[in-house]
DNA sequence: CTCTGTGCAAAGCGTTTGCAAACGA
DNA sequence: TCGTTTGCAAACGCTTTGCACAGAG
């Protein structure tokens, strides 16, 4: 099992109650917007502020332990970083699910043909999941 | 020349002197978010509310005027609804230009990997654009 | 003339901040 | 013990709403 204590504690955080289970949520779910965290957050802490929810969001993005997915046309969520990966979002029901591509070549091509110099490309597909078919 | 008012009335839209100020807007800008677009209608029409600019925003976005692009680290921009493409946006200056991309490969792959039927693909990249680099 | 749009002010909502008490290391 | 974190309440900033007047068709 993950032992979230030292996982924080790479990322610099303290580890407290609470962020253990703001870990622990994460790695269960996958992804997550703040009302769910804070709903989930408030079967273990009953009196948990969405201060703490939002001060501790803040603080994993800053300390690259988590990091913001925006979804078009919806709440953006957040997962734990890992290496780059794709995203698809079920429309129906707000499914997200990870999946790795390889964008290389599609960024080469975007680069050859505009002026930019690519540094990332951001992919999230939009349809319907497995179950919403 | 682009005729505004027939083209506001083609989406449904009265065509006020607001708008026509913002149809212009987009069509000599391409993208602009809330505050430029702001600042932009102040320069023509002095006692422009916000709550107009934000009435009519989502007014042309329901009428499918315009629509959002989401940005990663950054605030949304609006442009005009034409054919699906894909965005590059500078880290640097925040500047946003087009790219048709076809993703018909990707957005199969990425349907044979994983049991979504895909509708969509959102395609943005990051880097530096050619003032920046 | 009728209905819609505008501008203003107030309300709403998600997010952030300041502070005192509690807690982690 | 010392510095950080928590929870609360207040403040904030962006967006929306209600209303009276002005304007488009």
């Amino acid at each position: 099992m993950n032992n979230f204590t030292d996982i924080l504690r790479a990322h610099h955080l303290k580890a407290t109650p609470q962020r253990l289970e703001i870990a622990s949520t994460f790695y269960e779910r996958g992804h997550v917007n703040i009302e769910e965290l804070y709903e989930t957050m408030l079967k273990k802490f009953n009196s948990i502020s969405l201060a703490t929810i939002y001060k501790n969001i803040n603080l994993m993005i800053e300390n690259a332990f988590i990091q913001e997915v925006k979804i078009p046309n919806a709440k953006s969520v957040y997962e734990l970083t890992k290496e780059a990966h794709s995203h698809l979002v079920c429309d129906n029901c707000g499914h997200v699910e990870d999946l790795t591509l390889d964008l290389s070549s599609i960024s080469a091509l975007a680069a050859h043909e505009t002026d930019f110099k690519i540094n990332k490309a951001n992919l999230v597909f939009s349809g319907l999941c497995k179950n919403c078919q």
